[in-house]
DNA sequence: TTGAAAGCGCTAACAT
DNA sequence: ATGTTAGCGCTTTCAA
């Protein structure tokens, strides 16, 4: 009835288990052996009972990957990045999705406590609590975190160089002719926010380019608010580019601008953040800077990874990845 | 150095392990030993081992969820739906992404054949082969697919009635005066191309409308081909409408209208299928056909369910649940 | 209500 | 190269 264990696989193939145990596991059995050995396994159809072995080797070969939700396709690009180098490593993910979960914010702890992973990757772009980052702490599994970060919180963490982004931005506008620039900032539950602004305000400083409060507008990234902000954008006189803190806000002011007369980039430059797909579609095509997600992902499994195997030799413990304007259409060269 | 063990709190508690693991798992012992229990858990922080439990019980209470791919965000509310519905009777959900997984296309076996998960939901909306159907018959895991079904598979399957929205298209089109329509098919390595293409010719028939092969032209399901497909179809004397059989399609046939000079949606009228997020934000916002995932996923997830708790009573083994028409503004009352 | 003991399917000394 | 044995951390009879 039950299936088929080692025993039965030694039974039939007329040796000891152990034998059967280190066939599978890659030493070398005699040749006869070897035979008698897939046979057996072909016939029965065995299948080794991973929770057998997670218990004696007490691990697990799987890696707990935690997101928001794992319907916000904004993390694709991590997780294959994850996902890539954890299998190439011979590790299998585990998603765990924070939000949908009826185990509450911290359930996906028990991954780790209850044996189910070796390691976790944290991925969010939320400001993390103070809470959060103690619990984390507290725990022996190995851990890495994606997003917001922070240099004092001793974990190991990978995000985007969301500073540089910006200020590559304004470097670029203001290389092609540009000097008065308006912003669109966002939400300030997103950590991306102050550092984005940040970069625009340093920018502004560095160029010595003249600056102003009320450049600064705030909008919740939606598409309507960034519409919103455009239209109080377009008051000020003599601007002539805004810089959008992520692309749907962008596309929100090109929008904007176009039903109030106004020709991107002819009378006014729009630049974005993200480089989502529909960033090349609108019109003009979105000039805009383009997260490397892929690579982040990447990063934090491999540092994950060495975390895993006790190699001294590590990342640094804040990982900041530098991201890459993407010059369209959407602004001028005066 | 270990994690402290079921027989660690038993001796801090002062009782045995079976005690232990009946007061875990819900048995009542007496008050002085709960508390003593309690305690004894929270001074050594006792997490159980799962897969101690999961060698002993013969089950995971887990359910795995095989995706082509994990980053692909149109399963979105699909695996919200599983999710919701496996997390609230107490199972947790493992993702497994078939393509960016190197153990190859058939690896999502070894999760329930390694025993990992007690049963597996496989989404997809290719058409599945042959081979992986009888594999997946073979399998003595149950089993409930998502996307591609087919009357005689004998496997549970939950679908979009594709046929059906289509359908419902055509007929919207007819009420409100078309009868001259073109059709936007989809790539044939999708299940749904075919029944969608058999709605829009079924309904065209059922309403005695005109057809013509020429007024049906297959694209690729990208923004490009829409507008290419688009392209073609304006060509046809007197045509009134054009039926996308997906979004993006819809949206390049949108933008190709309005390159040509054509009003949409005074000059023609189009209407896509899936309801994305951008679609309510194309000028004018598009009418299509809403997919209705998120029950989808909670249908397949109910139905896994049960077969885990070998309930009989259960849904048909093919379910064929109705998307529905959001009319916007992309189409004329002529 | 509790404890002792057997056993889930596997790995890893240790011995041969 | 292989078999014997002890155990991984838990659940579940069975007896008390």
């Amino acid at each position: 009835m039950g299936n088929p264990t080692i025993n039965d696989v030694a039974r039939v193939a007329k040796t000891s288990k152990s034998t059967v145990s280190r066939f599978l596991n890659g030493y070398t059995v005699k040749k006869e052996t070897e035979q008698a050995l897939r046979s057996a396994i072909k016939e029965l159809k065995y299948h080794p009972n991973v929770n057998a072995r997670r218990l004696v080797k007490n691990h697990t070969r799987a890696i707990g990957i935690v997101v928001d939700d794992i319907a916000n396709n904004f993390y694709s690009d991590i997780l294959r990045g994850i996902e890539m180098v954890a299998n190439s490593h011979g590790y299998q993910c585990i998603y765990y999705s924070r939000t949908s979960n009826y185990q509450g914010e911290y359930g996906f702890m028990d991954l780790a406590q209850e044996r189910q992973v070796d390691g976790l990757i944290l991925v969010s772009f939320l400001k993390r609590s103070r809470g959060l980052i103690e619990k984390v702490k507290a725990l022996s599994t190995p851990i890495v975190l994606i997003g917001d970060t922070n240099k004092n919180d001793s974990v190991s963490s990978v995000d985007v160089d969301n500073e540089f982004g910006i200020r590559e931005v304004v470097h670029y506008l203001h290389r092609i002719g540009h000097r008065k620039i308006g912003y669109i900032s966002g939400p300030e539950e997103f950590s991306s926010t102050y550092w984005r602004r940040k970069g625009y305000e340093g920018a502004l400083e560095n160029l010595h380019l003249k600056s102003d409060p009320s450049w600064i507008v705030a909008s919740n990234w939606s598409e309507e608010g960034g519409h919103r902000a455009m239209r109080e954008l377009l008051n000020i006189n003599g601007i002539t580019a805004v810089i959008a803190s992520n692309d749907e806000t962008a596309i929100g002011a090109l929008l904007c601008a176009n039903e109030l007369g106004y020709q991107v980039p002819l009378d006014i430059s729009v630049v974005g953040f993200d480089d989502i797909p529909v960033s090349k579609w609108v019109y003009p095509p979105l000039t805009t800077v383009k997260q490397p997600l892929y690579q982040m992902g990447e990063k934090a499994g491999l540092e994950l990874i060495k975390k895993l195997n006790g190699e001294k030799e590590r990342l640094p413990e804040r990982l900041l990845i530098k991201p890459k304007l993407i010059a369209r259409q959407s602004c001028r060269n005066l």
